[in-house]
Parts: structure tokens; sequence; C-alpha cells
RNA sequence: GCGCCAGUAGCUCAGUCGGAUAGAGCGUCGGUCUACGAAACCGAAGGUCACAGGUUCGAAUCCUGUCUGGCGCACCA
């Protein structure tokens, strides 16, 4: 549904305007005012045509007021205008046009605000990539809770999204994780360990050896200390399933939800990635030095040229992002997003190389980077390997605050805003957390109309418009009015931390609101259009909270 | 040295394709429960928007330079 409940506004003072200042079809802005008493909306229109016309804002200004005082049609919109300050127009509108707007957004309910996007695109949308070599920690979390806030605002506007998650379960790392996976298995038989000076040592990996042990019993006995080649292709391939099979429960238990774990593994075994490397080497991308075969990266901008085939005769990390984004790109429909973390956001102008060497258009490729979460614990910052095991799960972070404390904090900041998470904080103040704060403006709606509905109050329609509205009932709607275009806004910026500012907001209008205005009991007129109010909010809340995959709790 | 991101209230951060007296939460101080939930509300104190120039009616926002911090700059993944 697109709403702009202003259009009508818009266009009389482009029309106002076009007379006072000789600008034909002139933009116009509304915004809200800085004060309450500035009215409900107003407009700088005037300082931005002062140039073009040459004349004083405030005369203009005063024109367009005149202009529109002229009209006798704006009577169920305006109730007043003034010029203002440099040459602000501040408009004061009637309460037929509150009453109405309330009415619209209440009856729109969940759609109020969907499928506005001008242009929708078919998206394929990357995030988290894990390495199953050990559990999510918090940034994982960050990356898992901002992307899926993306995904579901991108969705939510119109935009078809298909949310992809790359498991990196190949590669030196891998054989690394199975050999400490072995040694942990041999420890459980009895038998000597081997496990590798810089192997993985957190507890989670005596888990799963443990698991595989209930298993499959003394299978692998005698031949994992040291391990034989089998033994380590058996325990590297057992211990990434179990790994991954852990990292999608614990993205269930967050509401994260994907459409495809794709397995990096999977390019090699199907010989996409010699495929992908012979593509660029045919299209004369690519060159022979020191034994290894480069991809000319330098050509399309990047810094350096980057190795596709090692002097070993190994294919790097790049080749397999070659194949992958290659096969991407082909079935991405408009574009790709990937999220990266900022320690790899070198790699940028590697993936765009390998976009446009595979013959598609540089900007179909958009990377977002997402800066570093890190915590601090008793003061201290904590320094996390996931090797050494003393990483902080989300599991951790699930168990300590919540799902819903968890998602909303961690998209409360821009992605690209590096901020700590205070460990101690976060745990004493999670009655603080602003996401309590959210639901209980839902909570406190649901409970308003509970008792409307306990009272037995009916509606009746055509009831009438309210003489006069309260400061709080004003800016309440005003703020219900700009959900579409917030959405808007933060989908086409990625920014899902504009849509919690957003809840802030409105929460606290609400609450102000509630401290000040009775619903129940009230004139007829007065207590139908403050129910709807009631109902319009409770709804705008529960869609905004679900674009965060947060909940809406009917209680507390 | 080069590149990306940041620097806004005591703390954590919004606001950044130019708009009025720069905002919120937390913290501090002071008020508000015999009516729909006080997990709330109302008020106060708190600012060189890192610094210096520039652009114009107007700059936290745009441009140039400087300083500080984070992260990168592999035949690792």
């Amino acid at each position: 549904m697109t709403t702009n409940f202003l259009d009508d506004l818009a266009r009389a003072i482009a029309d106002a305007a076009n007379t006072a200042s000789g600008v034909s079809d002139p933009t116009v802005a509304l915004v809200p005012p800085a004060r309450p008493e500035h009215g409900d909306i107003a407009s700088p229109i005037a300082m931005s045509l002062a140039k073009a016309s040459g004349r004083p804002p405030r005369q203009i200004a005063d024109d367009i007021a005149a202009g529109l005082a002229a009209r006798d049609d704006l009577g169920g919109v305006i109730a007043q205008v003034e010029v203002a300050g440099p040459g602000f127009l501040n408009i004061t509108l009637s309460p037929a046009w509150f009453v109405g707007v309330v009415r619209a957004i209440a009856t729109a309910g969940a759609g109020f605000g969907t499928g506005s996007v001008a242009e929708p695109e078919s998206i394929l949308l990357e995030f988290v990539s894990p390495n199953p070599t050990g559990p999510m920690h918090v940034g994982h979390a960050r990356h898992a809770a901002y992307g899926d806030a993306l995904a579901r605002m991108l969705s939510f506007v119109g935009h078809r999204v298909w949310r992809e998650c790359y498991v990196n379960d190949f590669g030196r790392q891998m054989e690394l994780f199975g050999a400490s996976v072995a040694a942990r298995y041999a420890e459980e038989l009895g038998e000597p360990s081997h496990l590798p000076e810089d192997g993985y040592q957190g507890d989670y990996v005596a888990e799963i050896a443990r698991e595989i042990r209930n298993e499959i019993g003394d299978r692998f006995s005698g031949q994992v200390s040291p391990p034989t080649a089998d033994a380590r292709a058996y325990f590297s391939g057992e211990g990434g399933r179990r790994m991954l099979a852990r990292t999608m429960a614990e993205l269930a238990r967050c509401g994260v939800r994907m459409d495809q774990f794709f397995s990096e593994t999977s390019l090699h075994e199907a010989g996409r990635v010699v495929e992908g490397i012979a593509a660029l080497e045919n299209a004369g991308h690519t060159f022979t030095e020191d034994g290894a075969v480069w991809f000319r990266t330098t050509d399309f901008g990047d810094t350096k040229d980057r190795v596709l085939v090692r002097s070993d005769g190994a294919s790097t990390y790049l080749a397999a992002d070659v194949a992958y984004h290659l096969d991407k790109a082909a079935r991405m429909g408009d574009r790709m997003i990937d999220i990266l973390g900022a320690d790899h956001h070198g790699y940028i102008d590697r993936l765009r190389a390998v976009v446009v060497a595979g013959g598609f258009p540089a900007e179909c490729l958009e990377v977002i980077i997402m800066q570093l979460v890190s915590l601090v614990e008793h003061g201290e910052a904590k320094r996390m390997s996931k090797r050494a095991g003393t990483l902080v799960t989300l599991g951790e972070l699930l168990d300590d605050i919540g799902v819903d404390a968890t998602r909303f904090f961690l998209v409360e900041r821009s992605h690209d805003t590096a901020f700590e998470l205070d460990l101690d904080l976060a745990r004493e103040k999670s009655q603080e957390n602003p996401v309590y704060y959210v639901q209980y403006a839902h909570a406190r709606c649901v409970s308003i109309l509970a008792k409307a509905a306990d009272e037995g109050v009916k509606v009746a329609p055509g009831v009438g418009v309210p003489l006069a509205l309260d400061p709080s009932e004003r800016a309440l709607v005003i703020r219900l009015t700009e959900w579409p275009e917030v959405v808007l806004e933060a989908a086409a910026r990625r920014a899902p931390h504009r849509v919690a500012a957003y809840l802030k907001d409105l929460a606290r209008d609400l609450h102000a609101f509630y401290h000040r205005c009775r619903v129940v009991g009230e004139a007829p007129e007065v207590q139908a259009f403050r129910i709807d109010l009631t109902r319009a909010t409770r709804g705008v809340i529960a869609i905004g909270l679900g674009n965060l995959g947060v909940s809406a709790p009917d209680r507390m």
C-alpha cells in the first residue's frame, strides 16, 4: 500500500509556489517542524525558490500562504498557515485530516507502507557466511541481525529477496579443524592425542568428538594417533557437517531464515572452480608468473593483481569466490548484495573485478561493510579467538539477554559504526533495553483496546470529528504517517537502524499520548478517533518490530 | 606510506544527497499512580558537532587540508 497523506497539500503548495515565484513545477519539501508551536508540518520551499525567482524568501512565503488561504477546497486539510523565521511555511492541519488519516492507517493494518518501492528488484543477499570450524560469535550475530532485518525490509517495500549463506567448508582451516576433532576423538578412545599446535581448542571440539564417538564407536581406533588421511577427511567432513547443523539451529533460534546454504566444497567437487578460472583465462584476464596463475584485477581498478592458482597447484580462496560470484551473478536477477566484515573491505575491488570480468555491470554487485563489534567485560576489552576457545558465542548471548534484545541491540547502530558491547551492561540493563520500551508501547495499545472491548464500546460510522486535538495526538498521527517513508528510506539506504530509531520515537509518542489522553469513555467522536489511533499505532509498532525480526507481545 | 570507516552531551549513539534554538537513551537532580499497565510520563542541568579554511540566504551535513582512533594492504581463509 502506497500512501502519501499530504499529496493534496503538496500539490496545492506547488501551485501557489508556481504563482508566487514563476518557477514551474517546484519540488515541495515537507518537513516536521522544529517545535510544536510551529504547527503540524512545515515547508522550506520559499527559501529554495528565492534564488531562481530573485525575490526574498519571506515575500514568496507570504504569497504562497495567501494563495493557499484563497483556496476554498482545502478545508479538510489545512486549518492554518503561517510564515515564520527566514521564510518557513508552518501549516496546521485540520481535525478532519487527522481523522481520515488515522482511519486509513488503522484499516490498512499490516499492509501499511508495503510495496511502495518504485522499481522492484530481484536481489540475492548473502550474509553471515561462517566457517563451520566453530560456533558463531557476536560478530556473526551482528551480521545475522542486520542481514535478516535488511532482507525483511527489502521484501516489505516490494523487492524480491533471496537469502543465501555461503559456507566456507573447504581448505586449510577445515583440515585443521578435522585434525582437532580427530585428536579429541582419540582422547575419547583413550588413545594418545595429537592435537595440532595451532589446532582448535574450544570445548565444542570435544563435544563434537564425543557425539561422533557415540555414533560410530571405535571405528577409527588405531587411525587417529596420529590421524590417517582417511581419518582426517572423515573428521573434517563430519565435524563440519555437525558445526553447520549447529549454526543452522542457532540462526533459526534467532528467527533468521536462509533460502539456501551454499557449500564452497560443492563448487570444487562440481568442477566449478576450475571452470571459473578457465573462463577468466579464455577472456584474457589472467597471466602466469613465478609458477602461479594470476587474475589481472588491476585492469578493473584493484591495487594489485591476485593469485588464483598457487605455484604448488592449489587454488586460492579467491578462485572459489570467482566461481561463486559468477554463479550468483547468473541467477541473481537484478542485483547481489554481499555483507562483509570490515576486515574484508580490501576484498571489494577483487570481487568487483570478478563480476565485471564475467561480463556483468559493476553496479550489480553491492558490498556492505559491517564494522566490528567488540566486547567489553569488567571494563576491559575481551579478545576473542576461535582457536583458543575464548569467544563469546551467539548462543551464550541469547541465553543472557534473549533473542529480542539481542536483535534489537545489534541493529540499533548504523552498520558502518564500530561499537563496543559491554557485556555487564547488556546483562544488567536488559530491563532498560530500548526494545522493552517499544514492546511495552505495543502491549499498552493492546491493553487499551482490550479495555474498550470489555466496556462493549461500539464505534458508530460517521460519528463526527473532534473539535480540537491534543498536541500529543497530533504528534502521534504525524509520526504514524511517516512510516512508509521511513521504511522505504531505510531499505534504500540499507539502514535498519533507522527503523529502530523510528520505533523508539513512535513508542515515546504513544506513551506521551497515553498519559495525556483517555481513550475509553470520552465523547463518542473523541473516543472513536482515539480507538482508531490506538489501533493504528499498535499496527505500526508491530509492523516495525516485524521488520527487525523482533516480537511484538500483547503482554509483558 | 596507501585505502576504507569513524570522531556530535559525563557514557552509548541518532541526525550526514544543506534548513528554524543540534536530538534520544543511560547517568545526575526534581516532580507525577483512587480511572485504559508507573517496564510509563513531565521538568531541569549538560554541546567549540575533532581542528582550520572554503562554498551560500543558510553547514553537524557539501569541498580542501590537518589531527586522533578502528580495520585492512598474502602464492591465509
